[in-house]
DNA sequence: ATCCGCATCAATCGTTTGGTTGATCTTTGT
DNA sequence: ACAAAGATCAACCAAACGATTGATGCGGAT
C-alpha cells in the first residue's frame, strides 16, 4: 500500500528535489506540494495525505510548528515530518510539542527519508540519530521556559539594546527591565548578557 | 548550444532538486554533481563545465567562498553562481570578492535559475534584485575589515565569554583585549559588546 | 630606510551592568 | 476565595565595562 504525502517548502527546488526523490520509491505518492503553512492547511483538508513532509522556517505567514499544530488539529491528522536545515534544539522540542511525528535533517540520504516518511506513516516517532540524544536530554533538563515578557527583553536584548534602550521600546522603567533580566539570566543559566545572548541563539529560543 | 554545469550542494535533495529543475531546461546540461568544495574542485577539472551552481554552505570541509576562489583559478575557470538560502551581506561581498559571477537566493523561481545560468554563462553579473542595491551599498561603504586578531576576540565575545575569559583564552592580558575591542566598537559602529555581537551577525562576519 | 598597520600592554576614569532585596498589582488556576 | 506566577517598580553597591591616552616592538610596504 502505498503512502500519501504532501510537501511544504518555500523553496521550489527543495519541493521539485523532494518530489523527484519520493517519485523514485513507488511505495511513496506525492499528492501536493504547498509553498506556505496555510496553502500547506488547505491541500491537507482536501487530500488527507497520510503525512505532511514540512519545513521549520517557510518565509513569511506561520511558521512550520504553528503549521504543525493546525495539521494536528485536522480530522483525520496526518503524521507530520519535519525536515529541516537546523537543529536547534528549541525548534526541535516545539516541533515534537506541536505534535510532529519526526524531525529530519536535510542533510540525510535520499533512502531515509523515504524510509522516515513511512515509519511516520506507520506511527512511529522518527529521529535523525544525534538529535535523539538531544531531545532526550531536552527532556531530562526541560529547556527554561521564558515568559512572554521576558522573550521581548530578549530579542531586544540580542539586538544590543542598552537597558535604557529597552525600557524605552517597551515603555517600562529600566528597574524593570533590569528584574528581567535577572530572571532571564537565571533561567538561562548565563552571568552577562552577552552570554544570555549566546545560550539563546545557540537553543534557538531567538 | 547548451550550457554545462556543476551542482554543487552538501544536500542531496537540493542537488535532486536542481537536477529535476535543469533537466527540464534544454539549454542546459548538468555534467556533475559534488557535495563538498573538493569534490567540486575534483570534477570542475576533470569537466570544465560553463558554469558552477555553488551552495555558499557545504557542511564540513572548505566552505563556498573558497571553493569560488579556487575554481576561478582553473583554467579555464567556470561561471561561479552563488546559490544560497542565505542573505548575509558578509558573504555575498566575500563570494563576489572571491570571483564570484552571481548570487542567487534559494527562494526564487526555477526559471530565475535557468535564466542566471545562462546569463552567467554569457559573463553577466547575476545578482537577485534585493541584493543589488545592498552590494552596491556595500560597495560605497566597504564592509570594516577586521584583523585576523580582531576576528578572534569577536568570536569569543559572541559566546559571551568576559573580557577576563578572552584574555586567558587567547593568551593575552585584559588590556589588550579591550584595546581590540576598542578598535572593533569603533570599526563595527557599535556603543557595546551585545550590538557589537548583533552587527557581526547580521553582516555575517562571524 | 622609513612609514604604517598590527599586536601588545598600562593607567586612569566615569558609566553601565548585574546582583540583591523587597514591594505592589494583576492574572490565572484551583 | 486563595495561592501562584507574572509584570511592574525602587534603591543600593561592587564589579565590569568602555573610553581615553600613551607606549613598545614587529613586520610588510614603498
Amino acid at each position: 500500500m502505498t503512502t500519501t504525502v504532501l510537501l511544504v517548502d518555500d523553496h521550489p527546488v527543495v519541493r521539485s528535489g523532494l518530489r523527484a526523490v519520493l517519485d523514485s520509491a513507488d511505495t511513496v505518492q506525492v499528492v501536493g506540494e504547498a509553498a506556505t503553512g496555510e496553502e500547506a492547511l488547505t491541500l491537507a483538508a482536501h487530500f488527507h495525505p497520510d503525512v505532511v513532509l514540512c519545513d521549520l522556517r517557510l518565509g513569511s505567514g506561520i511558521d512550520g510548528i504553528e503549521t504543525t499544530a493546525a495539521l494536528r488539529n485536522l480530522d483525520p491528522a496526518p503524521a507530520v515530518l519535519i525536515l529541516t536545515t537546523f537543529d536547534r534544539d528549541a525548534e526541535i522540542l516545539g516541533a515534537i510539542e506541536a505534535g510532529a511525528t519526526g524531525y529530519l535533517l536535510k542533510e540525510v540520504a535520499p533512502e531515509t527519508i523515504i524510509d522516515g516518511i513511512q515509519r511516520a506513516a506507520a506511527g512511529e516517532t522518527v529521529l535523525a540519530p544525534d538529535l535523539a540524544t538531544r531531545v532526550l536530554n531536552g527532556m531530562r533538563s526541560p529547556l527554561p521556559k521564558l515568559t512572554d515578557r521576558e522573550i521581548d527583553v530578549l530579542s531586544l536584548l540580542a539586538t544590543g539594546a542598552a537597558n535604557k534602550e529597552i525600557a524605552r521600546t517597551l515603555f517600562v522603567t529600566e528597574a524593570t527591565v533590569k528584574s528581567h533580566l535577572v530572571h532571564i539570566f537565571a533561567k538561562l543559566g548565563a552571568e552577562n548578557r552577552s552570554r544570555a545572548i549566546h545560550i539563546a541563539r545557540d537553543t534557538g529560543l531567538i
